[in-house]
DNA sequence: AAAAAAT
């Protein structure tokens, strides 16, 4: 980590370059921050000015600011300080696929509106829909929402749409693949016709752009470098490892990297939850996230991650997109994502705000295909290593209280797991000269041999 | 393939 930070040869800008409302410019520089990152620098200029933008940048770009602060800047023409709600009508409203980036954009308007009179509110589902909708009725001039319970709002009658003038859609590729498209058609019918709209997305698919041409008016384009989310800073490695293996080596990682905060990807809410209490049990600070969790739940594992008391937060793609965690120094993919974009936006949450990180992938050899289209499209090459475990920490996890252990047959181990580590098939019941298992050869090159998987490969 | 989201 260095102090100085390579500079590209455009003239390094300042947010006071950019005219924003003095109220607004005074939050910004409570936060520290002077210099806009390059999302910021091309979209601002657009978004003050009233054009419709569509911009492709992952979060962690500084995306979430890119439009919050020049829509303030917007807002703060029809500011007022009366507190009557019919003079806070809903003027600019930001939707998101998931519940905690709705809170995590609303914790952004609010630092960067702290000096202004503007009111902001969030709504999400999954909490208690009365103090929401007590503050809809105070009334609010910004409001973020997940879409089910902004109509769930809406048909209550919480809340008037008739006046917004801004629409933003956050991480709209994410909300198409989650089925919201009907929820939004019916949201955008409630919405002024003449309106500024901003779409953001990670990337431009057709979809998206369909999208744009129906809820947009003649967009410009702002498209940061989509910087791979491979950004120089995370350093990426993949290793070969059996399943029975996976978990020793998260223990193994977090102990010996002296990782403080780690987010670990699980490909499902079942594996993510029995995963968090196993490496509790196995000693280490962890807890999960995923959907079927309770919203409390869930929002108080993130707040224990946020606030360090967790070495490993365990997640399902719930967490994948957008969550701004400062400081995580490495993320593990337990599962390989079985869609590359979903690796690149895992990979996302570490390396962020220029600090560097790491993201760690464990795989199988009969995933090797899946890390081929990773590398096929962020278009660089994933080196392969090699984890040296602990012997001792190889031993199975004992039964947690109450649950049933996966059937494993009491004298067999999975013989494909012998062949993969290239070692003397040895029954465990057998086993055990106490200096145990070395791997002498690098599991890597035993997962060469595994030609079939190239072959079986393209659909 | 699985995840998320109103109840």
């Amino acid at each position: 980590m260095t102090d100085t930070i390579q500079t590209p040869d455009t003239p390094a800008a300042t947010f006071t370059d950019f005219g924003l409302h003095p109220s607004i410019l005074q939050a910004v520089a409570e936060t520290g921050y002077t210099t806009p990152t390059p999302i910021q620098a091309e979209a601002m200029p657009l978004v003050m000015d009233g054009r419709d933008v569509m911009g492709a940048a992952q979060t962690g770009t500084g995306k979430t600011a890119a439009f919050t602060l020049p829509i303030l800047h917007r807002l703060m023409q029809y500011a007022n300080t009366s507190a009557s709600p019919a003079r806070h009508p809903v003027r600019a409203l930001i939707l998101t696929p998931t519940r905690e980036l709705a809170d995590q954009v609303s914790d952004s308007v609010i630092t960067y509106s702290k000096s202004t009179p503007l009111r902001s509110t969030v709504v999400f589902g999954g909490v208690d829909i009365g103090p929401q909708r007590e503050a809809l009725r105070r009334g609010c001039e910004v409001l973020i929402a997940t879409p089910g319970r902004l109509l769930d709002h809406v048909e209550q009658k919480n809340v008037n749409l008739g006046q917004v003038g801004i629409l933003v859609l956050d991480e709209a590729d994410r909300m198409l693949d989650m089925g919201f498209l009907p929820d939004l058609d019916r949201i955008v019918r409630l919405l002024p016709a003449k309106r500024q709209g901003l779409l953001f997305s990670a990337t431009f698919s057709n979809e998206i752009r369909k999208l744009g041409r129906s809820y947009l008016t003649n967009p410009a384009e702002v498209e940061v470098a989509a910087r791979n989310a491979t950004a120089e800073n995370v350093t990426q490695i993949a290793y070969p490892l059996a399943g029975s293996e996976k978990r020793a080596a998260v223990v193994h990682l977090v102990k010996s990297r002296g990782f403080n905060q780690v987010i670990v990807f699980s490909n499902t809410k079942i594996g993510t939850s029995r995963l968090a209490r196993e490496l509790v049990r196995d000693g280490v600070k962890a807890e999960s996230i995923h959907g079927d969790k309770s919203q409390l739940d869930r929002m108080k594992a993130l707040d224990a991650f946020k606030a360090g008391e967790l070495e490993v937060l365990v997640a399902t793609d719930v967490a994948a997109r957008g969550l701004d965690v400062a400081g995580v120094p490495c993320v593990i993919n337990y599962d390989l994502p079985h869609s590359a974009e979903d690796y690149v936006h895992r990979i996302g949450r570490t390396g962020r705000a220029g600090k560097s990180g790491e993201a760690i992938a464990f795989y199988a050899p009969e995933e090797e295909r899946y890390l081929q289209d990773i590398e096929k499209l962020i278009k660089s090459k994933i080196p392969r290593g090699h984890l040296a475990l602990p012997a001792v920490s190889r031993r199975p996890a004992a039964p947690v209280r109450g649950e049933r252990r996966a059937y494993t047959p009491g004298s067999a181990p999975t013989r494909a797991v012998d062949d993969f580590f290239d070692k003397p098939y040895v029954p465990s019941n057998t086993v055990s000269s106490p200096a145990t298992p070395e791997r002498s050869k690098p599991a890597a090159e035993s997962g060469k041999k595994s030609i079939g998987v190239l072959l079986g490969g393209g659909r």
